[in-house]
RNA sequence: GCGGGUGUAGCUCAGUUGGUUAGAGUAUCGGCCUGUCACGCCGAGGGUCGCGGGUUCGAGUCCCGUCACUCGCGCCA
């Protein structure tokens, strides 16, 4: 017999009675009755019922050992009596009867249970992964992640993809996010990055003919975390296609994300292929107040600007005349509403950040709040006939700069929409959002910047880059959307050296600056390079929305904490002296606040 | 860098208006128990109320500072 197992903790059921059998497995529970004691063995598959009495030599070992104690029973398998079936388990008509055990490890008291799924601080479980990772959810949640990893590979071979893996160690280039350096051994004050993401590689790849690419890339930024994105590293599903369209790229890609949400949406609908919308990024900011919309949530902001160019409501009158915009987002069927639900509307924006969000309610017909009372009945009735809405829809209002009224008016969609219980949550909405601006205007630096990516082909290409205004040029640039997060983010590439060169200087780097900062790129567009474009999808995000986590850490092997520390390997650490000497490193240590006062 | 939330037993939490010895569940340890599957019953141990300072006759509770975790803003092409 094999020395540790002869099934796993899953495979026993009626048809294996009277067999002798040896399971290898964690102690996920015990009960001990005294004369008879209950174990539920756990491994990876599942987990089935050990039993011992006190004809067992087992009974006396087993009452003593603590829970996640890893044991090797040798037993029998015997039929569960009728009232004793358990049919919650797949191995519940079945229990094995321990004739012997040998245990290969004990386990201390716990820091954090395994069995039930309570909370539990985040400190302690990455200072523990290991015991977390063993518990039903999180265990799942990672075996369903490499299966969707597992799926997209194949998908993407289908489709005519080859994976390559790109360089990790490699420069660092100054767009974009902090890079991680490390430095190099062979020169003396040099540094490698880690790459934010494999972008030069994949258009090299294209440049050297490989026609189609793809990889599992990690990437590494140094930028603070949100709940939705990761300290540190990340992995995305990186492509890049040759001789394609942006539209061949989003009919490439479709199926293959339409095809993984549906093998893992556990039958919940998926926008199909082919049907993905396409909603210009103007069009987003407006109706949605973003550019990562949740599609689910009915609600569309409108802009009202015009109804308020004079109006009784002063305010409002202020901010159009000072070339403001004014922005609605309906509350449909709030007449039952209290005052209280407004007024606490209002009070989130102003936690928020926000000036404040105005409303006007309707209740029958008849309006209320002030903006409705100085604005007029008739006006407002003829705004309302405008907006399509109804005699019992409230309304709600943000006022100001377009930008900030966007943002306002995005966030209190979202807002309303899970208040009012109108999102349906059991959806994947995807859907493309194109046609970025290329450039935007810094308000700190009071200069025109990229605004996402500078390696993208602006629409129009070197005539429009002559011509027209930098901030009216929109870029062949697409993120990929679903519920409201950004799951990738692509472009038809800039494959044009002098429209490269065109493109920068615009932002005030020269043609010098270009050649140093992006040279193997530049260099490779001398000699042939085909039009080329892709994207790069978060692997870590798709994953999160398919098991319904809320956090990235949640489907994440050994995730670091918010300050990028990693509690359970205890990184980063303090190197020793001898290696800084031999990388030509020496620590500054910050210089500790000056106490108040002093200053 | 900034703002919000949380911090009481290993863990999950309660703790009234500032008032006697800070509680419960769970886990741990001990005892009992032959059909449980979140087993049950009895008992015990376990606390710098995150830390520091202040107000007060008296602080888990009020004030100030600070730390940890977290969510968001900035940042992230």
């Amino acid at each position: 017999m094999h020395l540790y197992r002869s099934h796993t903790c899953a495979q026993l059921s009626a048809p294996n009675v009277g067999e002798s059998v040896r399971l290898s497995g964690w102690m996920h529970r015990k009960r001990d009755h005294g004369g008879v004691l209950f174990i539920d063995l756990r491994d990876h598959y599942g987990i089935t019922q050990i039993v011992a009495d006190e004809d067992s030599p087992a009974l006396a070992v087993l009452e003593k050992l603590r829970p996640e104690s890893v044991v090797t029973i040798d037993g029998e398998v015997k039929a569960r009596t009728a009232e004793t079936v358990n049919k919650d388990l797949p191995t519940g008509e079945i229990e094995v009867f321990a004739r012997a055990i040998t245990v290969q490890s004990a386990a201390e008291e716990l820091p954090m249970p395994v069995a039930g799924e309570q909370e539990y601080p985040e400190d302690i479980r990455l200072k523990y992964r290991f015991l977390d990772l063993r518990r039903e959810t999180l265990h799942a949640n990672l075996m369903t992640r490499t299966k969707i990893v597992a799926d997209i590979r194949e998908r993407m071979s289908a489709a005519g993809f080859n994976e390559f893996s790109t360089p990790i160690l490699t420069a660092s280039s100054p767009e974009g996010a902090r890079d991680f350096l490390v430095p190099s051994r062979l020169h003396a004050g040099h540094f490698y990055a880690l790459p934010q993401a494999p972008q030069q590689y994949k258009q090299l790849l294209m440049v050297a003919g490989f026609d189609r690419y793809f990889q599992i890339a990690p990437c590494f930024r140094d930028e603070d975390p949100r709940a939705d994105r990761l300290p540190g590293e990340f992995y995305q599903l990186d492509l890049e296609m040759s001789f394609v369209t942006q539209e061949e790229v989003w009919d490439t890609m479709e199926p293959v994300m339409a095809g993984v949400f549906e093998a893992f949406a556990d039958g919940k609908p998926v926008t199909p292929a082919g049907e993905f919308p396409r909603i210009p990024y103007a069009e987003a900011m407006l109706k949605y107040g973003t550019d990562k919309p949740d599609l689910r949530n009915p609600l569309i902001i409108s802009d009202v600007t015009s109804h308020f160019e004079k109006s009784g409501f002063g305010l409002f009158e202020k901010i159009v005349g000072g070339g403001g915009v004014v922005r609605v987002i309906p509350a449909p069927g709030t007449h039952e509403k209290s005052r209280k639900f407004f007024d606490d509307m209002n009070n989130w924006a102003r936690k928020e950040g926000y000036a404040g969000l105005g409303y006007v309610t309707r209740k029958g017909g008849e309006f209320g709040g002030p903006i409705a009372k100085n604005h007029g009945p008739d006006r407002m009735a003829e705004l309302y006939a405008e907006l399509g809405l109804g005699e019992n829809d409230g309304l709600f209002f943000a006022a100001g700069k377009a930008a900030d009224a966007a943002k306002l008016a995005g966030a209190a969609r979202i807002e309303i929409g899970e208040q009012l219980g109108l999102i349906d949550e059991d959806r994947f909405d995807l859907a493309w959002i194109i046609d970025f601006p290329f450039y935007e205007y810094d308000e700190d630096t009071k200069k025109v910047d990229f605004s996402h990516n500078p390696f993208s082909m602006p629409q129009g290409e070197l005539e429009a880059l002559e011509s027209k205004s930098p901030l009216e040029i929109n870029a062949y640039q697409y993120d990929l959307v679903c519920n409201g997060y950004e799951i990738a983010s692509g472009s038809i590439r800039n494959h044009k050296p002098e429209t490269m060169v065109k493109a920068f200087e615009i932002v005030g780097l020269s043609k010098d600056d270009v050649e140093r900062e992006f040279g193997g790129m530049y260099r490779a567009f001398q000699y042939g390079a085909p039009p080329h474009g892709g994207m790069a999808a978060g692997v870590d995000r798709i994953v999160m929305l398919l098991v319904g986590a809320k956090n990235l850490r949640e489907v994440t092997l050994f995730p670091m904490n918010q300050k990028a520390e990693d509690l359970l390997m205890g990184a980063p650490s303090r190197p020793e002296l001898a290696q800084l000497r031999e990388l030509h490193l020496r620590v500054v240590e910050p210089q500790p606040r000056p106490a108040s006062g002093e200053a």
